[in-house]
DNA sequence: CCTGTGGCGTAACGGTGTTTAGTGCCAAAA
DNA sequence: TTTTGGCACTAAACACCGTTACGCCACAGG
């Protein structure tokens, strides 16, 4: 929590700077990934397209700068969830945050999880990977939580949380590419059952124990 | 089963679409989303870019036809599974195969998994659906078998199939957008530790029982 | 033999990201 | 007050892109 403030420190940008991101991100909420286009931004703006690249490097870095609000947006949504009195409650609302920004801004958020290529860029700036990894601690550290509250079963809060992180994100993805043909309160009540289908386990209890042995063996040793 | 073969007849095309496909499976292949182009394509064939256009209407239609046959190499890895013995054997080995294809051939999974807009298209036609219902009808019918079996926890197959494949689904998009910072072997059993976990349930008992009660009664009085 | 059609090339249109060179303005220095 | 310098901008251009219109030529069918 303390390093939270720091990641989204941002460097004094000029007013122009600003400015020229503020179009940006109306553009891209508006015309989505393939209609976004630096000649276009300037034209909003009403400027010619190379005057940009007097405030931005390139096409690139301004997609970068409005993955950087996608992920502050999403931040101040999700971190509302720690409002919530009980690790329970703080759990679920971040899971309704989740489900909420995924369904109301589904821009930003296919933004956020799309990967360098899709920008035009090879890697990733380390400040943006940094703020995956804050959103992953974040989800860590609700995990832990409930297991101290004996909601979740004990284990790495890592990878327990990457196994709910996954199955919601895989839901999401697959919901978007409308391979679902269902409606949106429909998917709310599939995201809802398939959350608590994920809690309650798939197999059966004479499996699950076989399976447990095979797997997490090692962890729930080390976690005694 | 009976319905597979019908879905996968292909018009006969002329050789020289044959050809172009040919070239434009290898061009995808190697250069990916953002290095596909028809001049290219065309270049590739020691052919002008517009001499495609008697063989495809458009860039959109080559590649939903490399993404047609992107689907019918999944499906021939997937089936592939159908040999082993037992409905368990059968579910592993699917469960392999589509962690096998994700990793050996990240550019057709990405390209199975693309939604319309990425391509050029509003919707996709009607038989790519169709090939994605046909994947997804497969995996129903692996999770029936295990719940015949005494496997997986007696439901509906079409949900229980859905959140894991939701959820092998994010684990591997996750891992391509390179957020998880591991290699492919570690990936690997991270994939199958978290899918042993989805098995065995993430929740404690107690909180499973509550759960259960509040989300899949009516499943549950459904199929008591 | 003529005709028509199918496959191709050329040129072009409008779009893209980006670079280079030049222009005008404004503020600070002399 | 004049000069200078830097900054934001435009215009033009380069190299691409998808796509269309048109003209050419070779070959098959009548």
């Amino acid at each position: 929590m303390t390093i939270f403030p720091a990641l989204f420190t941002v460097f004094t940008m000029s007013d122009q700077r600003e400015t020229i991101l503020a179009a940006a991100i109306e553009l891209y909420l508006r015309e989505g990934f393939e209609g976004f286009s630096m000649r276009k931004l300037g034209r909003e703006l009403g400027v010619t397209a190379p005057a940009l690249y007097r405030h931005y490097e390139g096409k690139e870095h301004v997609l970068a700068e409005i993955m950087r609000e996608a992920h502050r947006t999403f931040m101040s949504t999700i971190y509302r969830a720690l409002e919530a009195p009980t690790a329970l409650d703080r759990f679920f609302r971040a899971g309704e945050g989740y489900l909420d920004f995924s369904l109301g801004h589904p821009r930003w958020y296919a933004l956020m999880f799309s990967g360098p290529a899709q920008i035009g860029m090879e890697k990733f700036p380390e400040d943006i990977e940094a703020m995956g990894a804050a959103i992953h601690q974040f989800w860590i550290d609700r995990v832990r939580e409930c297991m101290d509250a004996g909601i979740l079963k004990e284990g790495d809060p890592v990878q327990t949380s990457l196994t709910l992180w996954a199955h919601a994100h895989g839901l999401v993805e697959l919901y978007h590419r409308g391979h679902f043909q269902i409606d949106v309160t429909q998917f709310r009540a599939l995201f809802e059952a398939s959350g608590a289908r994920l809690m309650s386990g798939v197999a059966t209890e004479a499996f699950a124990e076989e399976l447990a042995q095979k797997y997490l063996n090692a962890e729930a040793a080390l976690n005694a």
